[in-house]
DNA sequence: CTCATAGTGGACACCGTATGTCCACTAACT
DNA sequence: AGTTAGTGGACATACGGTGTCCACTATGAG
């Protein structure tokens, strides 16, 4: 099970728009700040936008920011916009098929989908359980004012 | 993010390894039993057997049996087992790539990864809270008489 | 009003990994 | 001895994540 490397990326761009603070950045400038190539970023950025994380601002001086307030944004939102809301372990129902399909009335979710379910339960809220703004007070604040700095 | 249908594969034959109690089955009964690809599920098996959680017994009358007591083997085991022990977020330290990497000293690791990382531990830890034997407690006694009927 | 800038939407190519197959070999039971 | 079943590894295939490109639209600057 692997997390596609684009949530890094949104996450750093998020933390970056949080930063800036209502200011717009451009997709070339955050993929130049983090050497990310800036059509896939831009891509992923789009993503955001979509889901209503970020926003974006069209013509000169135009770009990306975020929506809402980095406190009210969270993990789980960036996660959700970029990989979707598919829970990771899919329940192909095996047990229809072949022969344990005949065995017997079949009793709502089976116990392996619920188990595997709650799990990832859990972990989508710990997601949720932390903001963008979270990540910034954990930041050290003269990486904070450098980046704002060089984005500016 | 998905989880490889390896793993209900194989958490559905720790069951029912589980319920034989130490009688093996063969990877073509299971096959079979579910309508996988025999070739295919006997590879996930040998996974099973590689990471400790099953056994196998060769030659006529061989099969797969569980390594210890359904009780002692949970679903992060089984997990672990089929799809590896690699976390799921995987941090490229984008940081330190580009300009972002010019800003100053990195202080350990980043807020990123560690919030991203805080959150999978959540997720690891239900998955070990639940174990097999608990799954074949949540599942009705008619399917398990059945199951083991048919197996034998 | 015109031009340059920047995001939009979608199609497309590439490539690594999960999925799936196969075979010669070994071990064990009858 | 012969049959059954797992082993180890190589191999083939399909799919989704990764990455690119282009014509288009919207916006601000001069």
């Amino acid at each position: 099970m692997r997390m596609g490397k684009g949530v890094e990326a949104a996450l750093h761009c998020c933390l970056v728009m949080h930063w800036l603070d209502g200011r717009p950045v451009t997709s070339a400038q955050l993929a130049e700040f983090f050497d990310l190539p800036p059509a896939y970023l831009q891509k992923t950025l789009r993503a955001l936008v979509a889901d209503g994380v970020a926003e974006a601002v069209r013509g000169q001086s135009g770009g990306f920011t975020l929506a809402r307030s980095g406190a009210s944004i969270s993990l789980m939102d960036v996660v959700a916009a970029v990989e979707g809301r598919e829970p990771a372990f899919h329940c192909e129902e095996i047990r229809l098929a072949g022969r344990s399909g005949t065995l017997g009335p079949r009793s709502g979710q089976c116990a392996i989908a619920h188990a595997m379910n709650r799990a990832e339960l859990t972990y989508r809220a710990a997601l949720a359980a932390q903001s963008i703004a979270d990540l910034a007070d954990q930041t050290g604040p003269g990486v904070r004012a450098r980046t704002i700095a060089a984005l500016t």
